[in-house]
DNA sequence: CGGCTGATGATCT
DNA sequence: GATCATCAGCCGG
């Protein structure tokens, strides 16, 4: 484990890797931040799934259109998108300007503002907390009104730097698609209970 | 724990 | 009109 850090940059658009795949594993460990009127809340992205070019799961993939627009802003952008009519889900955008690329927020392990986070859902356990996009999403507060923001400087919500050293990452199938479903694009840090999906995929 | 199902509305065809 | 990158609740083992 280490020391955790209390203070932590936002990670700039330039270290960001070039490429879905590679972000989706780099951002495994990075802090996710909502910096909002009642408080800062943080959490450990600690799952990730790839969308990438010429993906047919991928909402980009039948080109843009006025939902998706942001997953085609270059690498960074906050890409939500409203789902089952329940629920949002958190995206980053992933690839160059002009090209549509993005990585799903799975699971995040809390860190700051709990509190805040228990509001939005009562009841919940700690680690059922952000554990899946559309918890995550309602945890941390995220709509559509955050949708096409650049994640890469600090506004109301923004990447941070990992603030203790990352696990070993495993690699699944992707969960709650039937297209392209055999890609291995789904990363998680092993053995960290705030991990979703079932067991099986958990490795 | 795993499997199944209904809910619910934006989006695109 | 079909689909959908989900979840909570319920059931059986």
């Amino acid at each position: 484990m280490g020391a955790i850090r209390a203070e932590y940059r936002c990670l700039r658009r330039a270290e960001l890797p070039v490429g879905t795949i590679a972000l989706a594993r780099y951002l495994i460990g990075k802090t996710l931040v909502h910096d909002a009127p009642e408080g800062r809340r943080s959490g450990r992205i600690v799952e990730t799934e790839a969308y990438v070019p010429g993906d047919a799961a991928a909402h980009h993939f039948r080109g843009m259109t006025p939902r998706n627009r942001s997953m085609f802003l270059g690498r960074g952008h906050a890409y939500v998108y409203f789902i089952y009519g329940v629920w949002y889900a958190l995206n980053v955008s992933a690839e160059a300007k002009g090209v549509g690329g993005g990585i799903l927020l799975r699971a995040v392990e809390p860190l700051r503002g709990i509190a805040l986070m228990q509001a939005r859902r009562p009841g919940a356990t700690l680690e059922n907390l952000a554990r899946g996009p559309g918890r995550l999403a309602t945890a941390f507060d995220i709509d559509r009104r955050f949708d096409g923001i650049d994640l890469c400087k600090k506004g109301p919500l923004w990447l941070g730097e990992a603030v203790r050293p990352t696990g070993a990452i495993g690699a699944s199938v992707r969960i709650g698609i039937t297209l392209e479903a055999h890609r291995l694009q789904r990363y998680y840090e092993r053995n960290n209970p705030f991990v979703s999906g079932p067991k099986r995929l958990n490795i």
